[in-house]
DNA sequence: TTGTTTGGTTGATCTGAATCAAGGAATGTT
DNA sequence: AACATTCCTTGATTCAGATCAACCAAACAA
């Protein structure tokens, strides 16, 4: 990698707050790497070999069962951690949803850095409890709400995480944009099927609650009520 | 505090690995505090003002939503960290389950404290990591698993969980404990009603998988078909 | 243009778990 | 011992969401 200065996720990332010269050293350990739509950096239950920086795009966090049972665990975007360090296996795969760019470290490289650069390990730390909050708002959802409060949820969640640049001013929770995921990935991520997603999509549609001008993209038309949908007001 | 190197959980806490001067230090910062099982030691949604060290007993970790549906997150015990560091709000509440003994730091304390002390870092990070991938787990259990997968799962878990004592050679999966839940509270963890859970406790044992000699108590019997039961095979 | 494929919708039916409803068995209280 | 109370089990019924089954529409290929 030439030059982490430049990188887009700069400040985002976890390499924020890195010294010059420290940044320096963790460039010449990583390299960039594009990889399309589909394909999967990290497979569950291989040992955890790499670890990654999203620079651009969605990625999807998956666990599954033997009989093919799937559970889409997290959605990762730019600016996100991947991989499991400090760990032999890795617990989850990790797909791409959209073509992206990940800047790349071997796992045992990253993991001895980290332990070297107490800023990045705190970094890490303060990471990996938002996404433990973020997994337990989810269990709530999958353990306890309804097909309807779910589709709100994720509707209003995607709103919000595709909102965020990192430019605190326009942190604008978006009204429109497209789903990085197909209908089946929902029912993935919701623990529901695919036929369940749209049918609830379609019944807010109905509802005026938002509009599905293609099979892609949403937009909000009503976000008060979308909002008390989700927590079940 | 008065002595911490005196602590039974010393060597599995996070407070293990600091120095005899550090952990001297961290003694001063703490306090003991007994609580009674049912009491609740923080609160969804109120500052963050306390996080600790369970020393004794098991506690549960839960959210839920404002129609009074609850959902247990996380249950924990002796040696486990609760509260959540560098956050300004607990996003969950934690209750005792039985009576317990904890190590309680003022959050914003333990926080500087822990800015400055890498190694403790370090310990929290691996620590919610490990949380991290069994909050990922019981994603896939919610998300998933049928209501006989869930049970045997938990089963499983409880068994090897009290059986884990930090004493490298006898974490030994137990085949009989006592369940710090009450049908209610396992129904709130595996996403279920109380009747469910009930009548699938019932067909286990009439299968001879699990025995139940008393409410409380769980004997696994046939730990291989528990095993096949909980991974769907 | 006409197939073909892929992804999404909608309808009909089924089913696993929820809900509703009684009891029963421990545990605690007077 | 008699009575509550709490917790658990079991049965009957219902229902939200799964499954099964067509069909539709956009994207692509020939």
């Amino acid at each position: 990698m030439k030059d982490c200065t430049q990188c887009i996720v700069r400040n985002r990332a976890i390499c924020a707050g890195l010294e010059p010269d420290e940044l320096e050293v963790l460039g010449q350990l990583g390299r960039r790497q594009r990889v399309a739509k589909g394909q999967t950096v990290v497979w569950e239950g291989d040992d955890s070999v790499v670890v990654a920086n999203v620079i651009e795009g969605v990625l999807k966090v998956s666990m599954s069962i033997s009989d093919g049972r799937e559970q889409i665990v997290g959605i990762v975007f730019s600016s996100d951690f991947i991989g499991r360090p400090f760990g032999q296996q890795s617990p989850y795969s990790v797909t791409a949803l959209t073509d992206a760019e990940l800047c790349i470290f071997s796992r045992s490289t990253f993991d001895s850095f980290a332990r070297q650069h107490p800023e990045l390990e705190h970094k890490l730390l303060r990471r990996t409890l938002n996404e433990l909050d973020r997994a337990h708002e989810w269990m709530l959802l999958l353990g306890k709400k309804t097909a309807t409060e779910r589709i709100a949820t994720l509707l209003l969640e995607m709103s919000a995480r595709l909102g965020e640049t990192g430019c605190s001013a326009d942190d604008s929770t978006l009204d429109a944009f497209q789903l990085p995921l197909d209908r089946q990935q929902m029912g993935d991520v919701l623990g529901l099927t695919i036929e369940t997603v749209s049918r609830q999509l379609s019944k807010l549609k109905a509802d005026g609650v938002i509009n599905l001008p293609d099979r892609r993209t949403v937009a909000i038309q009503d976000r008060d009520r979308l909002q008390d949908i989700a927590a079940a007001a």
